[in-house]
DNA sequence: CCCCAGGGCCATA
DNA sequence: TATGGCCATGGG
């Protein structure tokens, strides 16, 4: 099977999407090196394993493990597109941060960063409810406790490759399995119900994608039991690629603002709110790039 | 021992 | 509409 080369936008860096895939957690969904991810994918229902690197100006896929034997190029470069994010021109973005004196390091800092998305739904709707009010190597201790009960797996040259549980399988989980990974019994009901919600197609990516303006997007998730406003907006950002999300109460995006003495009160919401109004069609970025200033504590000011 | 982690639900007033 | 208790575990 021939390499998928996939050109790279301007202002992209691969380093930094890999750095910010790794960021030294325990991430059980992909296998991150220097200079490569490897990355198993659901297509059409057939699973496939590729490893994404860089050649020059292209990315290059290459599938090292096929479940069905057919080409699955087309689906691929695409994932990978929505993926990194990859269509999207960050120069009107970093235009605005050069003009902020608290963030004007950042172009030059974390060029090339992308917004990672999380494409599947059910994985990120999951991701959420499980790094709530908890801190994150916990979380990515629970997620793979999860991934390794409940999804498949495939294993090449000594590393096992996870593919996330499909909804219908979580759906039959009972509480007590998901509360002997050591979830706790609310995590435990909202995965099981959010499972349940998907498998019967009650909730969708689709009808998501259906509806007419974020807002009413927002209202759906946050009418899912388990999604309040934080899990709202990051699905939407994660999932959904919508520019102006803010994780607002995200304590992670508090310290960021704190770090770099941008508002007086970070739990005031309003005011957090007032603050990204400069960044309107990129709050999502500034969130992003927030996040990734929490493990550069030098920069931060 | 205490507090907080990339929250959200529920009861109460 | 606002506030407080609760959840499970681990690290500071």
């Amino acid at each position: 099977m021939p390499s998928i080369l996939i050109p790279k936008p301007q202002n992209f860096s691969f380093k930094e999407c890999l750095w910010f895939l790794d960021r030294n957690y325990d991430d059980c969904l992909y296998h991150v090196s220097a200079t490569s991810v490897i990355k198993p994918l659901r297509v059409n229902g057939h699973k496939v394993i590729f490893e994404l690197t860089e050649k020059g100006q292209e990315l290059v896929a290459d599938v090292i493990w096929n479940e069905s034997g057919g080409d699955h190029s087309k689906v691929i470069t695409a994932y990978v597109n929505d993926w990194l994010d990859l269509e999207r021109d960050l120069s009107g973005f970093y235009q605005l941060l050069k003009g902020h004196t608290a963030f004007d390091y950042m172009p030059e800092e974390f060029a090339g960063l992308r917004l990672i998305g999380i494409p599947d739904v059910f994985e990120a709707i999951c991701w959420c409810i499980i790094g709530q009010q908890i801190n994150l190597t916990f979380a990515y201790k629970l997620k793979r406790r999860m991934v390794e009960q409940y999804g498949e797996s495939v294993e090449l040259d000594g590393k096992v490759h996870h593919f996330f549980p499909k909804p219908e399988v979580l759906a039959e989980a009972t509480m007590e399995d998901l509360k002997d990974l050591q979830f706790s019994r609310q995590k435990a009901d909202y995965v099981i119900h959010v499972a349940g919600l998907i498998s019967s197609g009650e909730f969708s990516k689709e009808a998501l994608l259906a509806l007419p303006d974020r807002e009413a997007q927002l209202k759906r998730l946050i009418a899912v039991r388990g999604i309040g406003e934080w899990t709202a907006n990051y699905v939407l950002m994660k999932t959904m690629k919508d520019m102006n999300c803010i994780t607002i109460g995200d304590t992670g995006l508090n310290s960021a603002l704190d770090a770099h003495g941008l508002v007086k009160d970070k739990k005031d919401k309003a005011e957090v709110r007032a603050f990204f109004e400069a960044f309107e069609g990129w709050k999502s970025y500034l969130v992003i790039y927030l996040w990734r200033s929490l493990t550069s504590p030098d920069i931060a000011k």
